[in-house]
DNA sequence: TATGAATGAGCCTTCATTCAT
DNA sequence: AATGAATGAAGGCTCATTCAT
C-alpha cells in the first residue's frame, strides 16, 4: 500500500509529545505530588518549554484527568478483551484482579498517581467516579452477576456490594503496595485476594 | 457518674478551644478541599482569628495530621473496648466492620476528610500509614489470627492479607457512600462485607 | 469636643496606607503606563509588600478606577462648591475651566493618567463615564443651561452639546500639555478656551 | 477612468493582505481592546497563519501604527483636497469638522481604535502626536490663520489654541459617540461644533 | 492568650514572536 | 510567500505564617 510504503517508519515525533508529556507528568506527580508538581518540571522532563505543555492539555489538571481517562480506558479494553477468552466465572474474576494489580505493579509511579494523587479532592474524585471508574465497577459488577446467573456465586450476595468489595480489596493491595518499604510483586496478590473473595475466610 | 467522677473539673477553654477548631477544620476541609481550605476559612468559622489557630496547632498540615490522629485514637480505642465483650471470631469482625462504618456514616464531613482529603500525596500517606493506620491494620489482623488459632478461620489465608482485604473491603464502602448521590445509611454495608469476607460468593 | 480632643492628630497610619498606594499607583502608571506597571512596584513605591496592595483594593484595575473615582469625587466636589459664590453665567464657566485645568496642571502623573491610562479600553472607559464622568458633563451642561435660562447664553446651543465641546476642548488642552515637551503652566490655558467658546473665532 | 488609466494592473495579492490584516486587526482591537486582542485573532479574522502577519508588520504595535498612520494619511489628503475647493474659512472649518465625523461614523470600529485603543499610554500617545497629528491639527491652524489673515476669524485668539479647542471639541463628539447607546448619526454633530465654535455660545 | 494586619514566596497560564518546513 | 508548532519570559494574585500590640 502506498501508506504504509510513504510511512514505514514509526509516527511522528509530534504524535508522541502528546503522551510525552503524560508520561513526564506521571512522574512528578507521583514525585511531588500533584499540587507540589510544577508544570514547568513536567515540561522540562517531557524536554519540551512550558507553553508547549498548554498546546497538548487544557491545564494542569487536565494532565491529571487524562492520564487517568487514558489508564482506565486502556484498562477497561484490555480487561473487556481478556474475559471473552475466559468462561469460568472465578477465573474471569482471578483474571480482572490479575490485570488490575499487574498494570499497577508494571509503573509504580502511575500506581502512586492512581492509589494518591487522583484522591486530591471530593470534586475530582466525584468527576472521576462518575465516568470511567463506574465503568470499571460495572465490568466487575457484570462478571459477578453472570456468575450468579450461572450459579457459580451465590446470589444472596448483590452484586454492586461484591464488585466494591472485590476493588476495595485490590484498591488497598495496590495502596499498600506503594506505601510499604519492601519491593515484591504486587500481582502475586491477586491469588489471595480472589481465593478470600471466593471462599471467605471462615473454615469449612 | 463515673464520668464525672474521673474529670470533675469543666474542662478548660484551651482544650475547647482545641477541638473547636478541628471541628472547623473538619467542615472547611470537607467543603473545599485541603488545598482549597484558607487557615483563614477555619479560623473564621471557630470563631477566631486566623494567628490563634497557631498557638494550637503548628500548620496547616498539622490540623489534618491531627484530625486523623485524634479521630484514629479514639477507633482503636473504642474497637478495643468492645472486642473485649466479643468472643466469636466472626462477631468481632462484624462489630469491627459495624464500628468503622458507623463512625464515618455518623459524620459526613469526617468521612470525606478520611476518604479523600487525607490521600493528599505519598508524603502524608506515608507517614499516616506508619503510625495509626498500622495499629488499625493491626487490630484487624490480630482479630483474624486469633480466630485462625481458634479454628475458626482458614489457616491459608495469610492474617496480614486478610487485614487488608477486610480493610480495604470498607475503605470502599465508604468512599462511595461519600461520593453516591443517594442517600443511605452506611452501617448497613456492614453486614454484607462481613458476609462475603467470612463466607466468600462460591456457591457451596 | 471629646472627639477633637481625643483625635488631635492626624489619622492614623492606617487610613494612610489606602492613599499611600493610591498616590504610588499614580506615579507608577504615568511612569510604565498601566499594562507596563507591576503591582509589585507599585508595591516597593509605596513602602509596602505586594501582598499588602490586595488588603486595600481588589485588584490592578481597582487602583485604576479608584484614583480615578477619588480624583473624579474631588473635582466635582470642589466644582460645586466654587460654583456657589459665583453669579454670572461666564464667570461660572471660567471658574470650571480654571479648576479643570489647575487639578490636572499641579500633578503631571495625575493629568498623565487621566489623559492617558484611564483610556485603556472600551470596557473601561464605558464604565467609566457611565458614573462620575456623567456628573462632571452634568455639573458643566447645568451651567450653560443656567446661562440661557437667565439669557447669557444663546438658547440655540443645546446645553449637552455645549458641555461636551467646553469639556473636549479643556480635554484636549490637558492632553497636549502632558505631551509636550514645553513646560508651561496649564491652567493659563482656561482663560483662552473661556473665550472661544463665548464669544467664537468668528470677527464680529 | 481615470483611474484605471493611473493604475491598470491590480494591486499586487501582497497589498491586498497588508490591508486584509489592517481590517482585521481594526475588528479586533475595537472588540477586544488593544491588549485584549492576541494577533492569531487577528490573522484568524484575516484568514491568514499567525506567522503570515509578521511578514507585513513588525510587530503588533505596528499594527496599530499603521492604521492610524493610514487613516491619518487619507484624512489629511481628502482634507486638503476638500479644502482647494472652498474658499470661505468658515465653510473650510465645517468642511474639515463634517470629514473628520464623516469619517469615524462610517466605521464604528475604526473609530473605537482611534477614540480608545491608541490611547495606550505616554509612549504611544507621544509618538503618534510627534507626526500625523501634527500634521492634522497643522491643517485646522493654518486654516484658522488663513481665516485671520482675511479678516474672518478674530486675530486676538492664537490660531494653535483655536485647532486644539477645535480638534478637543471633534474629538470629544467622537468618543461621546462610540460610548453612547444611542445609534445617532455622529457627522450630525458638525454643524453644531462649527457653530459655537465660530460665534460662541454668548448671548450677542 | 488573642488578634489580624502585614508579609513575600510561589506558580499557572498567556501570548507575541520565531523558524523549520 | 506561507504556515503553525514551539518557545519562554513575564506577572497578577493567593495565602500560610509571623509578630507587634
Amino acid at each position: 500500500m502506498p501508506r504504509t510504503l510513504r510511512m514505514p517508519t514509526p509516527p511522528p515525533a509530534d504524535a508522541d509529545k502528546h503522551i510525552l508529556i503524560l508520561n513526564a507528568a506521571t512522574r512528578v506527580f507521583a514525585e511531588r505530588g500533584f499540587f507540589g508538581a510544577q508544570v514547568a518540571d513536567i515540561a522540562r522532563r517531557a524536554g519540551v518549554a512550558a507553553g508547549t505543555v498548554y498546546l497538548y492539555f487544557k491545564s494542569k489538571d487536565d494532565l491529571l484527568i487524562s492520564l487517568f481517562d487514558r489508564t482506565m480506558q486502556d484498562a477497561i479494553r484490555e480487561g473487556r478483551a481478556a474475559l471473552t477468552d475466559i468462561d469460568d466465572p472465578s477465573a474471569r474474576l482471578r483474571c480482572i484482579a490479575r490485570l488490575h494489580l499487574e498494570r499497577l505493579g508494571r509503573d509504580r509511579d502511575l500506581a502512586i498517581v492512581f492509589q494518591v494523587e487522583l484522591r486530591q479532592s471530593t470534586k475530582f474524585m466525584a468527576r472521576l467516579s462518575a465516568t470511567r471508574l463506574r465503568d470499571y465497577l460495572g465490568l466487575i459488577r457484570d462478571t459477578i452477576a453472570d456468575g450468579q446467573a450461572r450459579g457459580a456465586f451465590r446470589s444472596q450476595v448483590p452484586a454492586t456490594l461484591g464488585a466494591k468489595i472485590f476493588f476495595g480489596a485490590l484498591d488497598e493491595m495496590a495502596t499498600n503496595w506503594i506505601l510499604s518499604d519492601r519491593h515484591y510483586a504486587l500481582a502475586d496478590d491477586a491469588d489471595g485476594v480472589v481465593d478470600v473473595f471466593l471462599h471467605g475466610v471462615s473454615a469449612p
